[in-house]
DNA sequence: ATAACTGCTTGCAAACCGCAACCACTCTGG
DNA sequence: CCAGAGTGGTTGCGGTTTGCAAGCAGTTAT
């Protein structure tokens, strides 16, 4: 890690703690994916990850205050859960799956996500980013009789594909 | 340059475009500081990037189709410019900000942007890109006599820089 | 004619990335 | 009790990227 910012700029200090090419990437994983642990996220890796960088990166991301890492002692399954701030990392994936959905050619069924949470706006995030805060860090939902995020999601998802398109 | 991606995400993809130390830095500069030129990103820069570093950058960027460069010939002036994909890496942008403001220690006077730029919406979001549309691209405001984004950012930014603070 | 400005390039050391192999430990089935 | 699979990594090594300082051919201003 760097000691010092390189400036006082905030999208800069974003860039520092997620500028990098694997950073979001596993972020991403352990959002959209459901990934708590190591193996998970080395094995099922759509890019590929390799061990030592996903060590590196998951120190990282442990130090820069976005993911905690609930240790179970030596050769024993632990596991990593997000912080606040690593919740409020949403919108950004939703920004950047939209640029991405847009500007680069994508497979389709890797658009789905993006283009569901583009759709659902500001409101979707904010349910995700509240199931993220139930699952990871144990607080309640705000609206329990709302449908889970996850679950429109994969409804929306599963209307796009019987429509065909 | 990379030859092929890494995979079909959508976050992946513009993970691949800007997920390194410096292109959103440079970006950055381009959209909000109204920086042109080689020069000004070099000497201008907060961060303090070097000159092979700002030149790989720059080419990249072309390359991946964010900026457009309009030489002028050897030891001549040129410039670049934003490209559509360029003007839409603007919410990418406020939400990089939101997050650095909320969980990074910034300065007072570099936070204001990214104040204004929260506050106000998608809707600042896009007053901004039809903006840089006109000065980057020739395309006409959709709306001329809304007051202009930039000066809006300005503004707030003098403003907090003459309140010292 | 001189100085400053133009957008870079080059050289070199340090840091980071990517791949493959390996490791200490635990848990499970027989 | 023991073999085998699973746990979260570490180590070594070569290639790429970054960071810093200096230099360079051509143009513009004085």
């Amino acid at each position: 890690m760097r000691d010092e910012p390189r400036s006082g700029c905030p999208i800069n200090a974003t860039v520092e703690a997620l500028g990098d090419r694997w950073s979001l990437i596993v972020l991403r994983d352990v959002i959209f994916g459901g990934r708590r642990h190591f193996r998970d996220l080395l094995a099922h890796s759509e890019e590929g990850i390799a061990s030592n960088i996903l060590s590196s990166r998951l120190k990282a991301l442990v130090a820069g205050g976005l993911l905690t890492r609930h240790d179970a002692g030596r050769g024993r399954r632990g596991a990593y859960t997000l912080t606040e701030a690593g919740v409020q990392t949403v919108p950004i994936m939703a920004a950047l799956g939209s640029w991405g959905l847009r500007h680069r050619t994508t497979t389709r069924e890797l658009s789905v996500r993006a283009e569901l949470l583009e759709q659902g706006g500001p409101e979707l995030w904010a349910d995700l980013m509240d199931e993220l805060r139930e699952t990871h860090l144990g607080i309640p939902r705000s609206d329990p009789d709302r449908p889970r995020a996850s679950e429109r999601l994969r409804a929306a998802y599963e209307q796009a594909v019987a429509e065909g398109r």
